[in-house]
DNA sequence: GTCTATAGCCAGATAGAC
DNA sequence: GTCTATCTGGCTATAGAC
């Protein structure tokens, strides 16, 4: 069956392709060392999708398909703020030890390329910060919690849950321990950093 | 004069890979990129640097060079530990303003290049966990500050300062402002962040 | 759909004149 | 020290057989 087949290669090379860009990013990768990963040669890719660019943007784009839901969790669920970053932190920190390329393969392409955002904008459905925004200002207003505005508690959210990962070889050296300590502190960080954030703004 | 000449037009390749090695990184640069923004031809990059490694390797350690200080001010400075994080904040804001690529680019090359880790702490004066720990162990028994586990709270003060410059295009688009309005926010980053970690820590 | 072979280009590096 | 010209290798992409 031809149908099958087809379908069997395209995953592979995008199994293939989603290893090595993420490692490398789209200026270090090889359209010779996927196919090497896939058991595949390099007119396959082509075949398949046209030009290292298209392919790229696939894996580009299935990424960021995988990582949209966890930001919409803190910014769209609608538990209560505690119990949401609570949350978001645990799932976060869980979602990125399974897929520890994938925050560090967009933010850096999104670096190099930063145009790129507005495809993600219009052809992806891209989290907005409204409501969350909403429930912060409301949340400040019922006593709940410190004053401090929507972004920067946001930004402070994200930044404690994605840099660990982001900046571990930087990280492992500068707090001195081996991989498998560093496991260890970020397993940690799943309930540390929610009490570590709570504690902040709870009055 | 011979001398004074090698050393401008070789300031002047510096100057010129830098801009390009922090923007592209080293798989995305190109020599002669790097040629045309120094005024020079090809050849005379491999006169005084011989590969594109090496002048890669020049331009990594002078990048580190300067963002290693300021991490030893978190580390060994000798001030108390809620004016050291104010310090810290409010500097290295300034610092990541003033350098721009600096941060991300380490971290960035690091994660390609998880070895040179050990290069830095051979060749460089890399800053050291010890001291801190001391401090914020002595902080906790004092009961200044509530436990917390030093490394952890040092990957935070790193994550909340270094994040939000990394990850600008992909938060600039989650929290839906231009480039100027981010800008804002940055600024009051070098207040809020360090109100932020104390409100947290402090009893 | 899948392969081998190769076109065609571009990048890093060097030779050699000045 | 600085340049132009060129080598050499590696990479993306395509042609064409099966």
């Amino acid at each position: 069956m031809d149908k099958i087949k087809t379908e069997n290669t395209e995953t592979e090379i995008l199994i293939a392709a989603k290893e090595i860009f993420h490692q490398k990013g789209m200026a270090g990768a090889r359209m010779q060392e996927i196919a090497d990963k896939a058991q595949i040669n390099k007119a396959l890719l082509h075949y398949y999708f046209r030009s290292k660019q298209l392919l790229f943007e696939a894996v580009f784009k299935s990424a960021f398909s995988l990582l949209a839901p966890q930001l919409q969790k803190v910014l769209n669920d609608d538990s209560d703020l505690f119990e949401k970053i609570k949350n978001f932190t645990e799932n976060y920190i869980s979602f990125v030890i399974k897929h520890p390329y994938i925050p560090n393969f967009v933010i850096q392409e999104l670096n190099t390329n930063p145009e790129f955002v507005n495809k993600l904008k219009s052809e992806t459905n891209f989290p907005s910060i409204d409501k969350f925004k909403l429930q912060v200002n409301d949340a400040i207003k019922l006593g709940v919690i410190r004053p401090i505005e929507a972004e920067q508690l946001f930004i402070n959210i994200i930044a404690l849950n994605i840099f660990p990962f982001i900046g571990e070889p930087l990280l492992m050296a500068l707090v001195n321990v081996d991989k498998e300590s560093y496991d260890r502190l970020l397993e940690n960080r799943k309930t540390e950093v929610s009490k570590f954030i709570i504690n902040s703004i709870k009055i």
